[in-house]
RNA sequence: GGAGAGGUGGCGGAGUGGUCGAUCGCGCCGGUCUCGAAAACCGGAGUAGGUGCAAGCCUACCGUGGGUUCGAAUCCCACCCUCUCCGCCA
């Protein structure tokens, strides 16, 4: 959410920011009902020491016997109140409207992010190994013949329709490796801390990681008011809400795997087949909470983060910086890591990387105490995948796969397989 | 699911109708003492909003929303959340 002073300081610089997302400005809307709702405010605030006034003189009324004094006050107080009703009423509806608004405006593009419309204008920042050449011609992961016994959509479908998954014997132990071998990266070698964490959580969190109110239609909700998590940076970064820490506390640095839940509303007839797009997918997030000024240093150490994990694998990506109009609706800079899929002959996302700057920390309202002693301030807050569990098995199966149909496996895997080190082209982990 | 207890400032914990925004302890900041530190002692400090160049002033906030009252942290109602015991159960 936006710091409605700052709009009120520099209205142009706002609306620039919003125009290099392509969005109109807004802040002459946001500033008249700031206005308005300033001036209900006020009024409501002088009736209110008006009443308060007139209830304290009307004990002393009433102790010196003055009944005239006492009725003129009662009265006056009575109407005073009926005054603050109305118009703490009017200005609390106003309040509403103007939060309402502010929570509806992504997120201000930092200065470093290049100015762009779509996917087009993203730039890319560095690269890291070389696309495998084949001397056959690599298929997508589901039909790769070790790994088709393995993978069933049919039966999936079945249980719950499209976008879902069964998988089975080798291929879901590669999974399950690939999220034990990012945790235990993530903790020994990078510093996080492991948590594991609700998937079901209260609409107020979901407000807090900026679901709400404009993406209800992307996640899923219980009959009794849960919400699905998208993604753990929903409950990673809702640890701290409400608090105010000390700033020694900071940065706090963590990590999680769990169960991912979206809609995909809106991305009908896009990737279909295979297991790119699911409805329930896994992921091993990462989330920090820092200080205003180390954001930015931490943003590229978690970057950092999630491209050691592809590099440990052998997995050929790129790293670009997504222009003004391609970021997500909280992020003020954001990194995509892209892994090479040779199968579809591209890269695609495998990880994104953002800083929020105190967008998200506002909203929840997560502040520290500064050690110098100073205000309390609102926290940065920065989210990453680190990385889909998914998509990395995709990638792990496409770059892997061999003549004969079978897969050969990257070595920091083989101590989570039990020493094995391919799956066959019958699909058994050998 | 049944029964009970409770939600107060960074934390702990008092306060049951009127100078209570709130006793006290811990923690924090400044000072005295000390070579320095600890301890001890003295002093300071809530958060948010509004208004003012500023000092300041005003308003709100004791889980949330209503109500009673001239006046509510304190009384009443509803809701939310937490904890304990019982039941059930992975």
């Amino acid at each position: 959410m936006h710091d409605i002073r700052a709009i009120r300081e520099n209205p142009a610089a706002f609306d620039a920011a919003l125009s290099r997302r392509g969005l109109p400005g807004a802040s002459s809307e946001i500033l008249a009902l700031d206005a308005d709702r300033r001036a209900k405010i006020a009024a409501a605030e002088t009736a209110a020491a008006d009443q308060n006034k007139a209830s304290k003189e009307v004990g002393a009324a009433k102790a010196r016997g003055d009944d005239a004094e006492f009725e003129r006050l009662r009265a006056l107080v009575a109407e005073k109140k009926a005054e603050i009703a109305r118009l703490t009423a009017e200005a609390d509806a106003e309040d509403a409207r103007l939060r309402d608004l502010l929570m509806r405006i992504p997120n201000l593009p930092h200065a470093d992010v290049p100015t762009g419309k779509d996917e087009d204008d993203n730039v890319e920042i560095r690269a890291w190994g070389t696309p495998r050449q084949f001397n056959f011609a690599p298929v997508e992961h589901f039909d790769i013949p070790g790994v088709k016994p393995g993978m069933d959509f049919e039966t999936a479908a079945k249980l719950s329709g499209s976008r879902f998954v069964v998988l089975k014997g080798a291929v879901i132990r590669v999974h399950r490796a690939l999220a034990q071998f990012m945790l235990d990266t993530h903790i020994t070698e990078h510093g996080l801390t492991e948590m594991w964490t609700p998937v079901l959580v209260k609409e107020d969190a979901m407000y807090g990681t900026n679901q709400l109110p404009k993406f209800a239609e992307d996640s899923y909700q219980t009959t009794n008011g849960w919400w699905l998590i998208p993604t753990s940076e929903v409950t990673l970064t809702n640890t701290v809400a409400g608090d105010l820490l000390d700033e020694t506390a900071l940065p706090i640095r963590m990590t999680a795997h769990t169960q991912c839940f979206r809609s995909e509303a809106g991305s009908a007839g896009k990737d279909t087949s295979g297991m790119l797009r699911q409805h329930q997918f896994e992921k091993v997030e990462m989330v920090s909470i820092t200080t205003p000024d180390t954001s930015m240093a931490e943003h590229e150490r978690m970057t950092r983060c999630a491209e050691a994990i592809l590099e440990k694998l052998g997995l050929p990506y790129r790293t670009i910086v997504l222009c003004t109009g391609d970021m997500g609706f909280g992020a003020q800079k954001t990194h995509d890591m892209e892994v090479w899929l040779p199968g579809q002959n591209r890269y695609r996302e495998i990880s994104s990387v953002s800083v929020c700057g105190d967008f998200q920390a506002r909203r929840m309202n997560a502040r520290f105490r500064p050690a110098s002693g100073g205000k309390p301030e609102f926290v940065h807050t920065l989210n990453g995948s680190g990385l889909a569990v998914g998509r990395c098995l995709i990638a792990v199966l496409e770059n892997g796969q061999q003549a004969d149909g079978s897969v050969d496996l990257p070595v920091v895997l083989h101590p989570y397989l039990g020493g094995k080190t391919r799956i066959a082209a019958d699909g058994t982990l050998q």
